[in-house]
DNA sequence: CGGGTTTCCGTACACTGCACGGAAGCCCAT
DNA sequence: ATGGGCTTCCGTGCAGTGTACGGAAACCCG
């Protein structure tokens, strides 16, 4: 009765949904693995990481990584969960929610630029890691401990990391499309006059927006404040805005 | 007195900022390579398209294309605007500032989620693309046109795109984690039981959290009119609801 | 000291992006 | 008509990739 008895597996299932338990003494170990995928990932980008570099790094044989870690995209899932890791959280968990989250949305972004390879890997994989789940919690904790719950609280942490990711992806974009300080000013000028030919076309976008001209710092803190505005509007005992269809 | 009198080429320029004329007379041209890509990638994803892959679509040899783009990188450049304009607009530019964003966004999911490895290149190149800026360039006069202008209005701008791509990222990973019906409900029960085990760890999330489980559609729409009520707090004309400092 | 387990890794295969240089078609001036 | 130049097209080649396979060597415990 059924006709696929076993598919051996259809897709990657995510590592942290697997467990594995190798008892022994190594040279190598996954977390060595991991620290020196997470170095060069920083040093080359996710396009200079390669497992035989990987390797080289830790003086060993390419094959022999694969001994602790079963595959390419896996090291990425665990270098991506370590780097996420970094994030540090002074707020105690009793402290207003609305500082809460603000530190953890900035120091997020702190953690993303530090490691200019983070944004754009988020955005390809399910965060599950223990550092992605525990960042999660205390979100959920604090948003939960100001009286929000079900739906309503999984659509503000939800509107919140989303703005956070999304921001930090666009913004480390154009950084390391700006790499030295010599040629900055050069691309800028000829972003500027690449939308100025346009004004036609886009006369807003041409008054407006200065195309990476502007202080990264100063817009995400506004735009952060504004993501921040629009939950604490949902917040029981706040005035009802519009009334929903 | 110049040191580095010229560099050739030290990053890769944005596409969009070069320019190039070809005249004459193809059976290839730039227009059917972007499209054979797009399907593609549709078809295969990001991991498995390729120059030889595209050519063979397009019953070419693999250096033909190299005529009319410069590398495998643009033509991914290429696709994403391509698929961005397929996001169609009915609202008049006249209608409400809300309703125009409103649909600008759930089109712009809408989009992303038919071309699934839209929001992951999203997060890994600036959006220069006529698509990208004509998108651009009607959100921003929605709100200009409601009374923002300067630093304030990039910032809800950003507020609104960047939670818009962040959303569409981690919903994508989920559903393309999630392929076939067989294997979904599977998954999910893997999750569910994945933290409930470490309902210690993370309790709130443990308990609001269904981990994919729920309704993509309504938490977006919550989620979206979460982001929207902070544009709106940051009008002209609304209470001031927290002095800045 | 023998056998089993576990680390290490050389080799090999199928695949990638793209540099190079040649072939073949077209346009136009003479 | 003929020659030259430009522009498509693309075969070949190179350096590099992820990882399957199977062997070597070190260690543990009997």
């Amino acid at each position: 009765m059924s006709p696929k008895p076993v598919s051996p597996q259809r897709t990657r299932r995510a590592l942290w949904l697997r467990d594995d338990d190798r008892p022994r003494k190594p040279r190598l170990s996954r977390e060595r693995i991991v620290a020196a995928a997470v170095d060069l990932l920083d040093a080359e980008g996710v396009d200079g990481f390669s497992m035989r570099r990987l390797a080289a790094r830790l003086q060993a044989g390419t094959m022999s990584l694969y001994e602790y870690v079963p595959s390419r995209e896996d090291v990425l899932d665990l270098a991506l969960d370590a780097a996420l890791g970094e994030i540090e959280l002074r707020q105690p968990t009793t402290a207003p929610w609305r500082d809460v989250l603000a530190e953890q949305a900035t120091e997020t972004r702190r953690v993303m630029l530090r490691h200019p390879w983070v944004p754009g890997l988020v955005g390809t994989r399910p965060l599950l890691g223990p550092a992605s789940l525990a960042r999660s919690e205390r979100a959920y904790a604090a948003l939960h401990r100001a009286g929000l719950a079900g739906p309503a609280l999984v659509a503000a942490i939800s509107a919140l990391y989303s703005f956070v990711h999304g921001f930090v992806a666009t913004e480390s974009t154009w950084r390391t499309q700006l790499p030295d300080e010599a040629d900055e000013a050069d691309l800028r000028r000829q972003a500027e006059v690449f939308l100025a030919e346009r004004a036609d076309l886009y006369p807003t976008l041409a008054d407006h927006a200065r195309l990476g001209d502007d202080d990264f710092d100063a817009g995400f803190a506004l735009a952060l404040d504004t993501v921040l505005d629009g939950i604490a509007a949902r917040l029981p005992g706040s005035p009802p805005s519009r009334p929903g269809p």
